[in-house]
DNA sequence: TAATAGTTTGCAGTGAGTGCAAGTTTGTTT
DNA sequence: AAACAAACTTGCACTCACTGCAAACTATTA
């Protein structure tokens, strides 16, 4: 295999990809994700719209521009969570270590604006999410030791993933109140339980 | 205004509605969701491609064919809830009446198979149940008596969508586990608490 | 330097989705 | 019943997303 990643070629990649994200960023935040075309993006990247196809699959792929550090790093911490911690601490964590690089990039506002604003950026993120859910509740199962059909695990991850989304929507309609709080009253409920009234009428078993 | 429902019109518009409903779900099931054209279900249901985007703003709406009577009898049941009925509860027995309804109409597996087999199906769904969420934290909002701007109700409804997709995601990954049971045990979990040992480290306050 | 493998690009084509204007059907008025 | 208005359908022309293919190009390797 080609000299791995430190070739004329390989960097060559990066920087288009780059190039690519960047353009697409740029304008989405200019002129609206509706109002950006693929043509736009690749002229501003100096490539072909042909070569825009290449390296996204979708006009909302480049805008979003995930960042796959970001799961990266999430399943690891996820894999090196000291034992005594609590799998919900642990997604806390994570969540709030995104929250940090989000922050940091000065992201946080422009692109989950720019999201909410378009259902198609909703949809790619969506989607990714639930790629990243399906990781994330697999790294969790193994480690809490529970088979894979478990509910425990599947819900933990993806009842925190509401608890973010619930945090962000709060967050744009009174943005006084910290994201960081917003997200850490959401886990704080999920943990003790969100309903200590609630009761199942005598469950008449399965049809 | 003309009358109301009952004219030749009205009634015409709903067949036409239904025709190209029924026409895409059909023919999605055949030929795989992303093999069936707009104009194929144009066709099939006897109208113009023009005329099916006057009825639904992506193929993916119609092969969706979201009941709105479903969303509608949801928020009744919200509404007129018993006061002492807890919240999860309720949210509970919305849950298991709209399985009632898809299994009802012999759609469970086979539109659900559909949607988790297409992004692009799934996208609309989550799109719309975005949309399903939000009225239905409204409504619980103000049966709590609490802020619209209160992260409980919003985290209620927006959980139990969570719980309903885990359930799906299982009885998908083991069909000899009943849907509803996984979701009982989903809504138990959250109602209790879905993690005990949740510790947040000292909370630094808002930074 | 020649062979090779990875990349870019143009081209041709399918299909989604929209605006417009003309034609048709249904409902209302007199 | 005739005339008018409103709603609905349709064809047409158009933009844009996205794909497969084959030719041209370029970094890498022998």
């Amino acid at each position: 295999m080609t000299q791995a990643e430190g070739g004329l070629r390989a960097r060559k990649k990066r920087e288009t990809r780059a190039a690519l994200a960047e353009a697409a960023l740029r304008l989405a935040l200019e002129k609206g994700p509706d109002n950006v075309t693929v043509e736009e993006i690749a002229e501003a990247a100096d490539v072909s719209v042909r070569t825009f196809f290449n390296y996204f699959p979708h006009k909302e792929h480049a805008i979003l521009g995930r960042n796959p550090e970001h799961i990266e790093r999430a399943l690891d911490r996820m894999r090196e969570a000291p034992a005594e911690e609590s799998p919900l601490t642990t997604m806390r964590f994570i969540v709030h270590d995104v929250l940090r690089d989000l922050e940091g990039e000065g992201e946080l506002s422009r692109r989950g604006e720019l999201i909410m604003a378009s259902p198609h950026l909703l949809y790619q993120l969506m989607l990714s999410s639930f790629e990243d859910e399906r990781q994330l509740t697999e790294a969790l199962a193994e480690r809490m030791g529970e088979p894979a059909t478990s509910v425990r695990p599947a819900l933990i991850v993806s009842a925190s993933g509401a608890a973010c989304r619930v945090a962000m929507e709060r967050h744009k309609a009174d943005p006084d109140r910290p994201i960081r709080e917003l997200v850490d009253e959401g886990f704080q409920l999920l943990a003790e339980g969100i309903d200590p009234g609630f009761r199942v009428v005598p469950t008449k078993g399965h049809p």
